[in-house]
DNA sequence: ACATTACCATACGGCTGCGTATGGATGAAA
DNA sequence: TTTCATCCATACGCAGCCGTATGGTAATGT
């Protein structure tokens, strides 16, 4: 219901109608709404970014090396399915928005620690990693992400190259 | 009501007593309440993308100062207002999504045809274009706008320097 | 066999919002 | 002055959703 209609959708009645139950069972499992509203974003966090973070940890080689390397693991899984909804609910809910702009921060801070690896200043790692991290949210909010897995893979390429190329791995 | 609780609470009752009206009033003005919402993504292109690209075409100079004049007038404006309420409400409605998308074409259109004039291959000038476009959105989308001119103006200098230094006129 | 726990259905009251029907009120035109 | 168009208020029926109260069923422990 969240990433097909927005988080004013999800409603208890609809929800367990589509569950094939009834909202008696919701309030056994739920005290109300609000309560599996407040249990969402802590289930996208563990669910969609820790495994990518993880897995830059977990890469071998240089900076350069890990950059590739987490953009061809994005590449290949499938669109964001979770990100936009909950980037839509943040604009206007506060507490999700600090929810998300933690998440912001932490897959932000392990690109600036990339680039920094790399041989940039911390400043200009700093604004570096933004670049590179916003290029992944615009093309998730534009929807502009290619279908296949080929020409992600192509474009992580090209991304990659234009932003290390001036870096010493480079 | 779309800026601050997004599109689901731009409901006529809410918004007739936010007006001190009544919606008998409401009802005279539009002719249902889908009515209200089809006419506010025109009222936004106009309102938001025009003067930008209007600004852009009447720019002096090569491409590099017109990218140099467009960050300029974008970092003095107050920052966005609309586009990320309406990109949360694109997520989920197509056809606001194919005005969104229209929107974003308009514009990377430009960054493209700048890109082009500075000497950039088409496939190459299209890439850069999204890169140019994509940080725009992703500081929207994830508020990361210093909220001073100068802060802005500062990191404007440093997006063009890093976007253009390979290029002839960089 | 009985009681307890876990899980779900039914039924209710209340609120909010949509859309319509109808009735003023005001100003301009004839 | 009468008529008509414009703009807004009032009042109604209807539907969707929330939260609670209460009852039912199946499994489990004693």
């Amino acid at each position: 219901m969240l990433r097909e209609h927005g988080i004013d959708h999800v409603k208890v009645e609809p929800l367990a109608q589509r569950l094939g139950v009834t909202k008696g069972s919701f309030y056994w499992h739920f005290k109300n709404r609000q309560d599996l509203l407040k249990s969402l974003p802590e289930f996208w966090a563990r669910r969609q970014t820790d495994p990518v973070l993880a897995h830059v940890q977990a890469a071998p080689g240089g900076p350069i090396d890990k950059m590739r390397s987490i953009l061809e693991f994005i590449a290949r899984e499938d669109p964001d399915q979770y990100d936009n909804a909950m980037r839509a609910w943040a604009q206007f809910d506060p507490e999700v928005a600090a929810a998300v702009a933690a998440i912001d921060d932490r897959r932000m801070a392990t690109a600036r620690w990339l680039f920094e690896e790399a041989g940039l200043s911390a400043p200009d790692a700093a604004f570096r990693a933004r670049l590179w991290y916003f290029y992944d949210v615009g093309e998730h909010v534009t929807r502009d992400t290619p279908d296949t897995v080929e020409e992600r893979l192509e474009r992580a390429a090209h991304r990659l190259k234009l932003l290390t190329s001036d870096l010493v791995s480079g």
